[in-house]
DNA sequence: GTCGCTGTTCTATAACACTAGAACAGTAAC
DNA sequence: GTTACTGTTCTAGTGTTATAGAACAGCGAC
């Protein structure tokens, strides 16, 4: 029984300099975020998961022990990891933030690669409108 | 003599995720796409950018190597390094798939974090009028 | 010729990301 | 008890990025 929901377990992207346990990460926090999933619920195992997304167990479980030690996240041996209390909360917040960073390196490559106002407005809406 | 102009020797950032390599690829080219290196005019020695940039000579050597591969360089042995004909022109062309790609990045994160069309219009905004 | 610069080519080392596989330990259902 | 899941921990190996250092070869000025 693994029906993991919720854009989990759509592919990764391997090529990205974006390490695989950082783009796991975000997604279980994008995902408790819009509260997919709720305080207190049990998450995907580690096995399931790591099946899902065509990757090493290990590499879950140090996507879980990361999301631990930032105390989103609490597991029980032998039963699952659960969703901390106000997890949700922290997640919308780290939202912003992980966007925010990556709008922050794009606009620094378009500084150095001189882009002017115009040209970067102009590539700006362009790709806003295809996606 | 090591005067290294126009940009190519600001810090990099060591802390990110892009790859030392790919950042001065990435300066070199923007460098050349606003012709602050002309056609057939020298780039910086490997050792001179290597201590300017603080970073290992052979970092420097591996950024040429692919660059000549891409032609938009040739080297002499003994004399130094060159921009080929025409690598402005491509050089001008690569910039905006270069800010393209890092933009889409970008989208594709927010997208997966869920933020509205409003509140990515205005994350974007704000940064923008913060540099 | 020497000297001092150029690019070029090695090997060795280290850190990091990720895989592979095994083993151990706790829980729940039967 | 057994079975089948859970999380946890460990060792080993691979590929990539980057450093460190040495050596070789070409060019030009003296």
């Amino acid at each position: 029984m693994d029906a993991v929901p919720l854009g989990l377990t759509e592919p990764l992207d391997f090529d990205s300099d974006v390490p695989v346990y950082e783009q796991i990460s975000n997604r279980i926090k994008f995902a408790i975020a819009r509260q997919a999933y709720r305080p207190d619920t049990r998450l995907p195992s580690v096995r399931s998961l790591a099946r899902n997304l065509v990757v090493n167990p290990n590499t879950i479980v140090r996507v879980y022990r990361d999301l631990e030690q930032e105390e989103l996240i609490y597991s029980k041996r032998g039963v699952g990891v659960f969703v901390s209390p106000q997890a949700d909360q922290r997640c919308r917040l780290d939202r912003l933030v992980i966007v925010e960073e990556k709008l922050r390196e794009a606009l620094e490559v378009a500084r150095r690669a001189n882009l002017n106002d115009k040209e970067l407005e102009e590539l700006w809406q362009r790709l806003r409108l295809q996606s």
